[in-house]
DNA sequence: AAAAAGTCTTGATAAATGTCAAGTATAAAT
DNA sequence: ATTTATACTTGACATTTATCAAGACTTTTT
């Protein structure tokens, strides 16, 4: 498993064999069963993850035992609860596995080793947090221009490859709406 | 000016004279009156800003000529398109001045050549980033949990200085409704 | 293979929020 | 100071989305 996280950084920066030896050092390959959680509310996050294969989400529990997705992880996408890892705060989110997940995990201070001793993973990080940045953003503003279908359509189109992987109800907790709408939408959709 | 954003800058890090006469060196300081435009929607933008004094938002507009508030920026906080800065893109968003304001503007190049002649200043803006990052997934988090009220009490509280300085309508597009729907939940909270 | 649990869809109804129109209050311009 | 423009509020009504309940379909467990 540590192979597919070296060709996701190999396919951004250039390593030496000593960098690669110190990166899969610290790397902790874990092993989770669907369903199975990485992080619970009120745990504090410790490492950052990086999925190597399979499919998690993060996601809230309201009041009312609601839950609200605020992010799908599938392969070569990094997750974790980044406010809670910088600050040592207990965390809101709930991270766990849609599908069986193989998960490399770097504690915090390792990865701060990491970036410390290797400039361009420091580097790397400080893009991939840019570009993370970016799709929020993006998202916010998706989020306040568009009505639910459009929302539901530009999920579509923006994640065309894990769209069929999501279960309904959790996409429709993505998207802010209940399963009963998104089925609704779908249906109006589909006889267009 | 310049001293606001000195001033800043200490608070965060330590610099000597050489590393601020640089960074002096690269500033504009540009003067923004009420209404003014710092970016407008399909320009690139093109300099990082650094609120100096004032009041600005960035927003985008809908196919039905809707304002959609994305972000607020007073004193001491950065604005700009990061995605339209980083990959040369036109923007999607205006940014103009809700009050006269004082902003300080820093370009592409400049900017990267800060990062990388000032490393606690690359460091610097790589912690701003993940509060920025953190900041942006908690909203959305909010967006998702929240009714209309309870994101305003949450703005309210998460921004109390501010509150009372932005236009009701512009604050209501943050929010992601109507203004009608802003005076009625205030209306309502009052009468509480 | 059958039973159980969970998921998705559909219908009826309720609640929240939006739209349109008019009036009031406030701020800007002359 | 008066006029003009803009912003805010309120009411009546429309639309969207949520809620609740039931049935159909899938997947998981036994």
């Amino acid at each position: 498993m540590f192979n597919v996280f070296l060709h996701y950084l190999q396919s951004k920066i250039n390593l030496t064999e000593d960098e690669i030896r110190l990166i899969e050092s610290v790397s902790i390959i874990k092993k989770l069963k669907k369903h199975q959680f990485l992080l619970s509310e009120a745990e504090i996050c410790t490492h950052s993850g990086f999925v190597c294969s399979g499919f998690l989400r993060k996601y809230s529990i309201d009041d009312k035992g609601i839950e609200h997705t605020v992010y799908f992880a599938t392969e070569n996408w990094w997750i974790s609860d980044r406010q809670s890892l910088m600050d040592g705060t207990p965390s809101k989110y709930y991270i766990d596995a849609i599908e069986d997940s193989f998960v490399l995990l770097i504690s915090k201070t390792d990865f701060e080793k990491l970036s410390e001793k290797i400039p361009q993973f420091k580097d790397m990080v400080n893009t991939i947090l840019q570009r993370s940045l970016n799709a929020t953003h993006e998202r916010i503003n998706t989020t306040l221009i568009a009505t639910a279908e459009e929302k539901y359509i530009q999920f579509l189109k923006s994640f065309p490859k894990i769209a069929n992987r999501v279960p309904r109800r959790m996409l429709a907790s993505y998207l802010g709406i209940t399963p009963e709408t998104l089925s609704r939408i779908r249906k109006n959709i589909s006889t267009k």
